[in-house]
DNA sequence: TTCCAGGGATATA
DNA sequence: TATATCCATGGA
């Protein structure tokens, strides 16, 4: 993909490859803002604007080399799309999302969002993260951080109960506690498999709920988070019936490989932008 | 009013 | 190992 940065603005030629749209509705981020045709997007403690210019999107942020990298702005996505586009329902997913684009988030940020994304709704996810910003996130002038692991270490269940984050809230406080006492995040090292079964034993994330931290913040693409979403998607695939999403991840895994998460991002966003159930 | 949401933990068999 | 039930909360 090709973009030029001049000072605090990365201009990016060609809006195929990158819909800010689809890439904010997408699911894998819940940090970010609408207002006409302006975007903003925080991301730990640095904040982007994006809008369209004719063909071209433009970001303008405080840190242009972080928002390189949190856009993933130097990944090619045509093999990908190419290889994907073989599978009939792929196919028209991603003529239908087709710039739509996977970020590289940060790893805490990940665990503590998708934790409370469970059994959750966008709007109200949304919501808890912002309040849980508001009071624990370090302010930038205009903004707020998302909090760091020390903020996070300072407040106890009570709080997490307080911005509205429900039954999840004990998970959140023992998963903080947990990773505050020395369990790393650090899974370099790791196969996707152990990679999965080390963040399982974090306090709130299942399979599901660590499969969307390996794809979103350590870009492991063999993965296919399975939501109710995906579930109608397993349906359409024309695979043996099964209830149990463990089975349902192997499969479209097996099938899709290293671009298994991709797949589940074009799928995910052509199912619930279009409703299908 | 009931149903649903980017599910996980726990008890039970 | 596989299934059933419970869990807060707000929007549709």
């Amino acid at each position: 993909m090709q973009y030029s940065v001049c000072n605090n603005q990365i201009r990016i030629y060609g809006v195929s490859q990158f819909n800010i749209n689809q890439i904010l509705d997408s699911g894998q981020v819940f940090r970010f803002k609408k207002y006409k045709d302006k975007y903003t997007v925080i991301a730990g403690n640095i904040i982007c604007y994006l809008n369209y210019d004719n063909e071209d999107v433009i970001i303008e942020t405080n840190n242009v080399d972080f928002a390189i990298k949190f856009f993933d702005l130097d990944k090619d996505y045509h093999e990908i799309k190419s290889k994907l586009r073989e599978h009939k329902l792929l196919d028209k997913a991603i003529t239908f999302g087709e710039g739509l684009r996977i970020l590289k988030q940060n790893p805490l940020e990940t665990i503590i969002s998708f934790i409370i994304s469970s059994n959750n709704n966008i709007p109200r996810i949304k919501g808890i993260i912002e309040r849980l910003c508001d009071y624990l996130g370090e302010y930038c002038g205009g903004y707020r951080a998302f909090p760091t692991l020390e903020a996070l270490a300072t407040v106890d269940v009570e709080f997490y109960r307080s911005i509205g984050a429900g039954y999840r809230a004990e998970y959140l406080a023992k998963t903080v506690e947990v990773i505050n006492n020395g369990f790393k995040l650090d899974i370099s090292t790791l196969s996707t498999e152990d990679a999965r079964r080390y963040l399982m034993q974090l306090s709130g994330i299942g399979s599901k709920v660590a499969d969307c931290i390996l794809l979103f913040a350590y870009q492991r693409g063999d993965v296919f988070p399975m939501d109710t979403w995906c579930k109608r998607i397993y349906r359409d695939m024309e695979l043996p019936p099964t209830t149990n999403i463990q089975i349902m991840a192997k499969r479209l895994t097996d099938i899709f490989g290293n671009f298994s998460g991709y797949a589940q991002q074009y799928l995910y966003y052509y199912y619930r932008e279009n409703k299908i159930t």
